[in-house]
DNA sequence: CTAGTTGCAAAAGATTTGCAGACGT
DNA sequence: ACGTCTGCAAATCTTTTGCAACTAG
């Protein structure tokens, strides 16, 4: 699968180990949103040779060159300093997160980008990104 | 102006110089949104004696009393790991944050606070608490 | 061959914690 | 007086960087 081979070539960076293993990993894990340390244990953990500071070095690299988002997620107590990073398959989403579970959830709403490019207009400016995170708890039928 | 006592006291903490202070500080930076160490570098060259600890003891105490809110806001590169406060005034609002000014808006749209609420139903949700953050620019008229 | 990469260890930056002394009530 | 705070310094935690060895093209 040389897919991700020529992913890499296009983002302008060379084809290595580390590298491979890391977006391979990101495409493969259900989860879809990972802590560089989180990748990094899962890639040692599966008997790869690997670096911490080279899984850091290599999401920034990848964030640069648009193959992957990060993300500054709070966890359920509002401790979360870190961040987690998911591959970047161009749809823009917003995201719902299950202080219950941790589960992710993704969405998009045509209504709400739509208000929101409307918000920053009548103030005078114009969106360069946005970030739209709501925590949430399941329904408790009762 | 006793006020800032009995809102000490009516969160369960003792009046004391330091939190005096930074509550006071809050309630008059024109910019409403700082950094613990923008509270700490002001109280410092106000002629104060604190310490950053205790600043960001405080803070978080305030936090926990809903006296304050915590934003993790993405500054222009992308290269902020700072927490900014502001206070926690009851109504809920969102933010838009300038990449060029870095000045910090204030928005609430009815439209986007109803439709998060539907989404969240839709899978099965309710929302505990949301974070809306759009980075935006000046419209540059032609 | 040569520039880009890597792993390690050390550095950095933000925030937290242990502790002895100080303070509010 | 008592339990709560505070300031300082040291500790944590995440992320970044310096560097010498290594590797893709």
């Amino acid at each position: 699968m040389p897919e991700e081979r020529s992913e890499l070539r296009k983002a302008g960076l060379k084809v290595t180990h580390p590298r491979l293993q890391i977006l391979k990993l990101l495409e493969e894990t259900p989860q879809k949103h990972m802590t560089a340390d989180e990748i990094y244990r899962s890639l040692m953990s599966g008997g790869e040779e690997i670096g911490l500071a080279t899984v850091y070095r290599v999401l920034n690299q990848f964030e640069s060159a648009g193959l992957v988002r990060k993300h500054l997620f709070t966890d359920a107590g509002g401790t979360s300093t870190q961040a987690c990073y998911e591959l970047d398959e161009g749809g823009h989403h917003d995201h719902m997160v299950c202080e219950d579970t941790g589960k992710v959830i993704e969405f998009y709403d045509e209504q709400i980008e739509k208000r929101q490019e409307e918000i920053a207009r009548e103030h005078g400016y114009e969106i360069v990104n946005h970030s739209l995170v709501m925590y949430v708890r399941p329904i408790k039928k009762a």
